[in-house]
DNA sequence: TTATCAATGTTATTTATTTAACGTTAAGAT
DNA sequence: ATCTTAACGTTAAATAAATAACATTGATAA
C-alpha cells in the first residue's frame, strides 16, 4: 500500500474541519486559495493534498464544500466508526473523555479503564470505568483499535504492552515516556512539556 | 539568525528528558547508539542534532550525561526561566496548570485568566485567577512571552489577539480554531481531535 | 611507542516534502 | 462561436530532512 505522509493526513483532517465550519455558515463552494488562507497553507499545498484523495474540483466553481467534506471523510474515517479506549481516568483522562465524547463525530464507542478501586464501577458521561485487568476481555469483544494513555509515567510502558496484546494498533501517548512498541503499532506522542518548551524557545527567537 | 528546524528542537528536548532520567538512575555517560535507541531515532540523527548545539563528545567515553543535559538546557531554555499565562481555567486549563506546575523545571511564573466571574479571585495551586480584561496590565509587568489558550473555540481568536497585544510571542493553542497571528508569533496547534483521527487512520492501515 | 578499534564529527548522498511552472478546463463576455 | 480568464490538475524544480559514507579522535593493549 502506498504510504501517505503524516503531514498530508493532518492537513486533510484540518481541511475537513474547516469545510464543516463553512458549511455550517451556509457556504456551498470555495477555491483552494480560500481554504489555504484559512488553514494557513499555500493554495498549491491544498491542491496537491486533494490530489492524494483523488478529488476533482472545477476551475470555475472551485470545490463543492459538501462533496469535498464527504470525500475527505470517506478517505480518513473508519467506515463503521472508531472505538477507543481511554486508560487512566484522572483529570486529564476525564478532559479527554469529555472532549472526545462531544466533539468526535465518528466515535462509535468509548471504553474507560483505571486501577483505582475507588473509580472502578463508577461512571463518567454515562460510561462505566473498568479495571485495567479486564482490558483484554473487553477489547476483544468490540473492534477497538485505538487507545489513549493518560496514566502516571511509571505505568505507561506496562499499559502500552497490555493494550498491544489486546489488539490495539494506534496509541495516543499523553505521558512523557518513550514507549517501546512493535513497528505495526502507530504511536502519537502527546506529551505537553515538549511543545511548551518548543514554543518557549521559538518565542524567544522572534 | 540561522533557523533551526522544529524537529531538531523537539528531539533535543526529548534527549534532555532522557538524560535527566538516566542521571537520576546514576548513569554518568552514554553513546549516541543508546540515546538513539531510547529516544527512538537513529544514532546519526542524534549525533547530527548534537552538532547543532556544538556539543563535543569523546569517541572513547561518548557523551557526559551531566554536561550534555546542561548544554542542551542552556541552548533550549530561557536563561532566567520562562513565565507563562494560561487563559481559560476549565477542566483542561486546570490539568495543564497542574502538569506545568509540577513538571516544568524552568517555569518562573504562571498567570491564570478567565472570564467566569465565579472563578475570578479564586486560587488553583495557590495561583489567583485574574479577569481576562487585566491581561495587558498583568503581562506588561513580568516578562511573559508564552501563553496557553484553553478557552471555548468561539473566544479563541479574540483571546489570541489580546495576548499578542500584550506582547505574547508564543502560543499553545488547545482549541480547534486556526488562529490568525502576525508572523513573528509562534503558534503550536494542540487540538486533540486531529491527532486522534490521525492515529485512527494509521491504526487502520497496519 | 605504535597499532587497533569503536565511536565520534562532518561531508555527501539520498529521500521526502514543498513550492513553482505550465498546460487544461469551462464559465462568461464579445 | 470563439476569445479571455481565473482556477484547476499535474509535472518539474527547489528546498528541507534523514541517512549513509568516511575521515578523525583518543583510550587501550601489544
Amino acid at each position: 500500500m502506498l504510504k501517505i505522509p503524516e503531514k498530508t493526513i493532518q492537513r486533510l483532517i484540518i481541511y475537513r474541519k474547516i469545510l464543516n465550519d463553512l458549511r455550517y455558515f451556509g457556504e456551498t463552494n470555495l477555491f483552494s486559495t480560500k481554504l489555504a488562507k484559512i488553514a494557513g497553507y499555500s493554495p498549491v499545498q491544498v491542491r496537491s493534498d486533494l490530489m492524494v484523495i483523488g478529488y476533482q474540483g472545477s476551475p470555475a466553481r472551485g470545490y463543492d464544500i459538501d462533496n469535498l467534506e464527504t470525500s475527505i471523510g470517506s478517505f480518513i474515517d473508519a467506515p463503521k466508526g472508531e472505538g477507543i479506549a481511554i486508560v487512566g481516568v484522572g483529570k486529564l483522562g476525564k478532559s479527554m473523555l469529555e472532549y472526545c465524547y462531544w466533539k468526535c463525530p465518528n466515535l462509535s464507542s468509548i471504553e474507560l479503564f483505571d486501577v483505582d478501586s475507588k473509580l472502578i464501577g463508577t461512571e463518567v458521561e454515562g460510561i462505566k470505568i473498568h479495571h485495567i485487568d479486564d482490558i483484554e476481555m473487553i477489547l476483544s469483544q468490540g473492534n477497538i483499535r485505538v487507545a489513549i494513555i493518560t496514566v502516571p509515567p511509571e505505568n505507561a510502558q506496562d499499559v502500552a504492552g497490555r493494550l498491544i496484546l489486546a489488539g490495539i494498533k494506534g496509541i495516543l501517548n499523553y505521558t512523557p515516556v518513550r514507549l517501546k512498541v512493535p513497528e505495526d503499532v502507530f504511536v502519537e506522542e502527546m506529551d505537553m512539556i515538549v511543545p511548551l518548551e518548543k514554543v518557549s524557545f521559538y518565542a524567544r527567537q522572534s
